[in-house]
DNA sequence: TTATCTTTGTTGCATTTGCAACAAAAAAGA
DNA sequence: TCTTTTTTGTTGCAAATGCAACAAAGATAA
């Protein structure tokens, strides 16, 4: 059995660890990036949107985004049509960060494949990628209640 | 510039969402199940090494830790030659749940690897093992309170 | 030996996280 | 149309998370 889970998850905790640290410093505090780069690279999404982007839970998204509202790194906007939902968009604050944690994530992105050749780091996102797909699937069932048998 | 990093954190927030709600099942609150899985395969470990292998904050495995504790799944035990150090065991009731986790893990894996063929998944396990090791380095780095250049 | 640094562990606080449970709008179905 | 289901959003808890700050044992160095 090939135990790529716990390699992922060691992976991804150091690294969010890593961002978490070092965004302290343009008074983001824990998880908010990640919010805030979507938000950035996709203005007039709703939150709902968000937390599936992101695997987590709704109102944990609701929370963080708040914050980042808040805080005035966002803007939330009612929709002519729907009455429901609220569009976020970044403010000018919070798009002047966005190249801060670009950066810094492209840096991480460039240490994690450290000694990749090109053809390797293309067939890591690929596998990636696939495997990604393949997990979404069960999140939203589980996530949605359902139970999955095994 | 392939972004490996934002799959990679899908991929573990969803399997780690999942895991949390079916663990439930067993009394096990959020992010237990991790510590209780390494504390079976390392015997006598001390808490600070199963910090460093999940890649989390050392204070929060300490109270993660001492959860598992009080619910009766792990022990700590005093060393005969060094008094600082606590070392931790399973229970019996520790020991009864692991297969349950494992198993639960297996599938989750075999989900993450569906559609791969033997060789694309050993590829997959080969490449994580990398960049996990050029990860490991900076996590260190950063959490003993240095700062990265770039 | 003594002084200094590192390792290991803990507690105080502030914060995030997420399950329940609710509400209201929209979509689907009859 | 009217009814039911789904989508989207919120708030109330309870719990995990993690930075500071501390303490004590051990390791290193002088």
């Amino acid at each position: 059995m090939t135990e790529i889970l716990r390699e992922i998850g060691m992976i991804a905790r150091a690294l969010d660890s890593i961002s978490n640290i070092e965004f302290k410093e343009y008074d983001l505090t824990k998880g908010q990036y990640a919010y805030l780069v979507r938000i950035c690279e996709h203005p007039g999404i709703i939150q709902e949107k968000v937390a599936g982007m992101l695997k987590v839970d709704r109102t944990t998204a609701a929370r963080a985004i708040k914050n980042l509202e808040t805080n005035g790194f966002i803007e939330k906007t009612a929709d002519i049509h729907n009455k429901k939902i609220k569009k976020l968009f970044p403010t000018e604050k919070g798009k002047n960060i966005y190249p801060f944690i670009t950066r810094e994530n492209n840096y991480s992105n460039g240490v994690a494949l450290e000694g990749f050749s090109d053809k390797e780091a293309e067939t890591m996102l690929y596998l990636l990628q696939r495997v990604r797909q393949n997990v979404e699937k069960d999140w939203e069932f589980v996530k949605k209640g359902h139970k999955r048998d095994y």
